[in-house]
DNA sequence: ACACGCCCCTGTTAGC
DNA sequence: TGCTAACAGGGGCGTG
């Protein structure tokens, strides 16, 4: 082990477990490893014994011979050494509010959005505007407001980021609930899949009927990723 | 400061 | 049936 590594994790304890945006953080004395699991990465709890598969990249040894193991096939994930105050230094440092912290409502996203010509959908993508924030709960959250997703968004009224803060929260709290979205490879914690994905307005599902009007859900690219939006409802 | 496009990588699926 | 291309839930970085 890395000389560095081994002064902060080795026969020390686990002081804190935490999160910000979509980054997990563990936390010593000394140290801390940021982990973030990309589109594909998981963290499981096996057995020593346990061989490691394909796409297994980092074991952690914990007592009771168990490993907390870290596998990623598409390795868009990351974990990463920093200090012992994660939350104080970048990349956590520089992510935005937390949606379903308190305090976080229409005004805040207001004036984050002010003087912002990029559309409202690239800016609630943009971790340093909102934290955790992904493609699916953008189009939902934006549906479930009424707003469409390529309005600039310094174009947006007050009332419509009350509206629009109101819609993050119900989305995330909504999903928590129920699992969160099994699209194929995401897990809950428990190991099973999470349901919130039939609970999905618009993402995932261009042509069908808008739920709210009937109208086809559209799905076009905008920035680069899919966007599911209905073009009656969302203005 | 901001807007935009591209990149990382592997696996799955749609289409021919 | 088998091959190829397109696409996928995220975030960082370079450019203008």
């Amino acid at each position: 082990m890395p000389e560095r590594l081994d002064r902060i994790l080795a026969g020390n304890r686990v002081e804190e477990v935490g999160r910000r945006g979509k980054f997990l953080f563990l936390r010593w004395r000394r140290g801390s490893l940021l982990i973030h699991l990309g589109m594909s990465g998981s963290l499981r709890v096996v057995p020593d014994r346990a061989p490691p598969e394909r796409h297994d990249h980092l074991d952690l040894l914990l007592p009771r011979r168990l490993r907390l193991r870290f596998r990623d096939p598409r390795r868009f994930g990351l974990v990463r050494l920093a200090g012992p105050k994660p939350l104080a230094e970048p990349p956590l440092a520089d992510l935005g509010p937390e949606p379903l912290a308190e305090g976080f409502d229409g005004v805040v996203l207001r004036r984050a959005f002010r003087g912002r010509r990029a559309p409202v959908k690239v800016l609630l993508l943009d971790g340093r505007v909102v934290a955790g924030i992904g493609n699916i709960y953008a189009c939902e959250a934006l549906h479930r407001a009424g707003v469409r997703p390529d309005r600039p968004a310094g174009s947006l009224a007050e009332r419509r980021c009350v509206r629009l803060a109101g819609a993050i929260r119900e989305v995330l709290a909504r999903a928590i609930e129920a699992g969160g979205t099994t699209l194929r490879d995401f897990r809950t914690a428990g190991g099973e899949a999470g349901w919130f994905r039939r609970e999905l307005s618009v993402y995932g599902r261009e042509g069908e009927p808008c739920p709210s009007c009937g109208r086809r859900v559209r799905n076009d690219r905008l920035a680069g990723r899919s966007t599911f939006w209905c073009s009656r409802c969302q203005t």
